[in-house]
DNA sequence: TCTAATTCCGCAAGATTTCCGAAATTCCTG
DNA sequence: CAGGAATTTCGGAAATCTTGCGGAATTAGA
């Protein structure tokens, strides 16, 4: 973790809103010369500070009208291994944690209509051997939805 | 929501891994020319289907180690909106989500420490008037977070 | 099938990024 | 706190990339 300045704390906000400012513009804002600029967003990748560049689409445009949370539990612990190698393969999944509580996983899953994620439910999850329950929570909508951290 | 074709499923799954190659580089990938790959992206993004172009973080790069989703329950419905104002304003929400069943809101949050994330309660979450009943789920280890979405 | 509209293409012009050496700054070490 | 090494910054030139354009090709509708 290495240290940083505040110019590279105020190019990683900015390119946290917005990757595909010209340097130029970039130099304006934060006032440090255009070489500069491409110097440290290069250490910045190098580092691995910055672990990539992403082009963001938006869901509702491309079908994608539902987004569910899912937590489920077994209580074998050889069902994990098979569990996790579905939830990575499947792209409805776009997140998958390993939770404290009375759960084993939190799912973030986003499917086009509740036709597909009863599909998911049953062909992806309840399909994988041993696991015992499952607990879907539906968003009906959000408020805040972001990967823009505080540097 | 316009229709996709071929090259815009490609270019858009392309762009969702790295949105900075050079629109040359996609046209090889893909097969089409330079310039159509660059009317394509212009067009992706003035339809909304692109809705940014993103640095990503590396949340433990900066500090970032505890990831938590925070479930909030109240019974007066005149806490949503004081709620929605706070978590709007707190770089430390990630996402906020209006979900079915027994909980009102689910909050996905990413602080340092155990002790940010007792200060995010108490001071953001907890001082709401009206906040009735929380429960927090500490996340253990993350095996998959993207916003790719399949197109 | 024919026409109109749209899309695709290559190329040239314009813009942006990258690379460089020199100056400035920072960071050790004594 | 001074001196020297290492790093960082900078402007500008060179290389690369993006953009805009007209004409060819393709698609869509009548």
């Amino acid at each position: 973790m290495a240290k940083l300045d505040d110019t590279d704390r105020q190019l990683l906000m900015l390119l946290q809103e917005d990757d595909r400012q010209p340097l130029a513009a970039l130099s304006e804002k934060i006032g440090v010369a255009v070489s500069t600029i491409n110097d440290r967003i290069k250490r910045l990748v190098r580092s691995g500070m910055i672990s990539g560049f992403h082009a963001r689409i938006a869901p509702e445009a491309v079908g994608l009208d539902l987004l569910a949370f899912i937590m489920v539990s077994w209580s074998n612990p050889k069902v994990e291994a098979i569990f996790l190698e579905r939830v990575k393969a499947s792209p409805d999944v776009l997140e998958c944690h390993h939770i404290t509580g009375a759960w084993n996983y939190l799912l973030k899953v986003r499917v086009g209509t509740t036709r597909d994620l009863e599909r998911f439910l049953t062909e992806t999850i309840k399909s994988v051997d041993g696991v015992e329950r499952t607990e879907t929570l539906i968003t009906l909508s959000t408020t805040k939805e972001t990967w823009s951290v505080r540097v």
